[in-house]
DNA sequence: ACATGAAGTATACGCCATATACTTCGGAGG
DNA sequence: CCTCCGAAGTATATGGCGTATACTTCATGT
């Protein structure tokens, strides 16, 4: 069959380059979900923006599940190797680059998943946050759940802020706006005593930063688990078992008297050294 | 579309309908979930379900949104009213029941957005929070960011349960199954030089409950919080001014020498109690 | 020169929500 | 008693989705 259209492709050179790549795929991917949103990622969407057909992109990536764990590792930045000046301040840069990242890439929220596999990068960005939380001192469980916890609250911190932006984009409503409307809601409010009494008290007028009070409410209780931690948990400077603390008077140094000998014995003869 | 103001009125509102109605609808809704999960709710196999058309429901509920809203409050179960002993072992068993609804119905997790109009119980469950972080006595705003916080954490807490548990239906397989047969992520993990001394001295071999620990967490924050504006935000006991505080001595009660005199000749003046 | 196999394509299936237009049927009014 | 109305329920269609299957095209290696 004649088809003027194709011999003009074909005689001008202007026909769609074959040559589509993994790469390209999942970078036009990335762009389209961080300017459109994850709904707008479908394999149809990703081969039109591409020039080619939906089914083109199964030759190189296996379903849309594996396509998204890419995109997922390709926006995941790895840490810097800056050493923070101690543990607090540490996490707490630790956490507002984790809310930077889904700043960036909002669609990350929706995507990932208890199951999803990590990457390089992220278990990089794992490792960091667990390193910082050694220097605490905590015993190993606990370094772990200090970690899950604040990873946790900062996810949960970029949720509200992604959510309110895609419902904002998608309805196009502020978030002001969207509440401003909702009359024959608050109708029902006045029988709500608290409710009612702190928005008259202005409670509702300039909300706090819900990430930056959270983090800094978080971070002071990981800090009460430290100081508690190093109060009723000490180790004997001899041989490093763990001494009992009363919690009165001069804290004991020794877990034995055998210990206590051990390093008297050694401190009367050390050369140099005054004597006990 | 979905239609907030609709779903206000169904939610609030008292009309009933007779036939296939709208409690049915909802409650076969509700079911479904409960144990297929979120995605087995749609309008087909609800209608299904109860022998009609899917377009039979379309003459009760506007669509698929406002279906959801009514799910969500129909679950929501009003609190009780019992006084708590205190703040913090009532934001405790607040946020216990909150982890306790997300487990009888794990669908609400994927059904919530920050659009969601609240309903009647929801309401109810705010203000009780509300009321209960008010005894601590912070301002307004404070309030109102501590309910955040915590009700955040709680939803952050259920939804790592949650979609482990979704995970494993769907899959067939447990979080350990899964994970157990990820070797070749795990031949990667040496690199990580803290990853693997956590892991080898047991850090992982039983996990503290991330709920339970992230929530003492958290409340040592809010303490910390309360006892911080407590020192530095003292106030009057006759005219309710804000008393500087220094830190040091004893913490004055008075604004000014006028409260003061005030004060000392109301005490003298009064009948049946010792003059200071 | 021709077989091979990868790249890209066309079509189809079974899901989804829901718009539109229909049939059915109980009950109120004439 | 009949007629008509409006609500309840139904049938069909549209345009989205992921992807299975079977095809054409075409550069390359022998």
């Amino acid at each position: 069959m004649p088809d003027p259209e194709r011999s003009t492709e074909l005689l001008w050179g202007t026909r769609a380059r074959r040559g589509l790549d993994l790469d390209t795929i999942v970078r036009t991917a990335i762009d389209l979900a961080d300017r459109e949103g994850l709904g707008a990622v479908s394999m149809r969407r990703v081969a039109e923006v591409l020039g080619f057909t939906t089914m083109s992109l199964y030759r190189h990536v296996p379903g849309k599940a594996e396509l998204l764990d890419l995109m997922r590792d390709a926006v995941t930045t790895p840490p810097g190797d800056e050493q923070p000046a101690d543990w607090r301040s540490g996490l707490e840069a630790w956490a507002r680059a984790g809310l930077a990242l889904y700043q960036r890439h909002p669609w990350l929220i929706e995507s990932s998943g208890p199951r999803a596999v990590p990457g390089p990068n992220a278990v990089a960005q794992f490792e960091r946050a667990l390193s910082i939380v050694a220097a605490t001192g905590l015993p190993p469980a606990q370094i772990v759940a200090v970690v899950t916890l604040v990873g946790g609250f900062v996810e949960s911190a970029a949720r509200q802020v992604v959510h309110t932006i895609a419902a904002e984009r998608e309805s196009g409503l502020t978030h002001e706006e969207f509440w401003g409307a909702r009359d024959s809601l608050y109708e029902h409010l006045d029988r709500y005593p608290t409710l009612s009494r702190i928005y008259e008290q202005g409670g509702y007028d300039e909300p706090l930063d819900p990430f930056e009070f959270g983090l800094q409410r978080v971070l002071d209780g990981v800090a009460t688990l430290v100081r508690d931690e190093k109060r009723d948990e000490s180790w004997c400077v001899v041989c490093g078992d763990p001494v009992a603390v009363t919690g009165k008077g001069r804290p004991k140094e020794y877990c034995s008297r055998a210990c206590q000998q051990k390093a008297y014995r050694k401190r009367t003869s050390a050369p140099g050294r005054d004597p006990g």
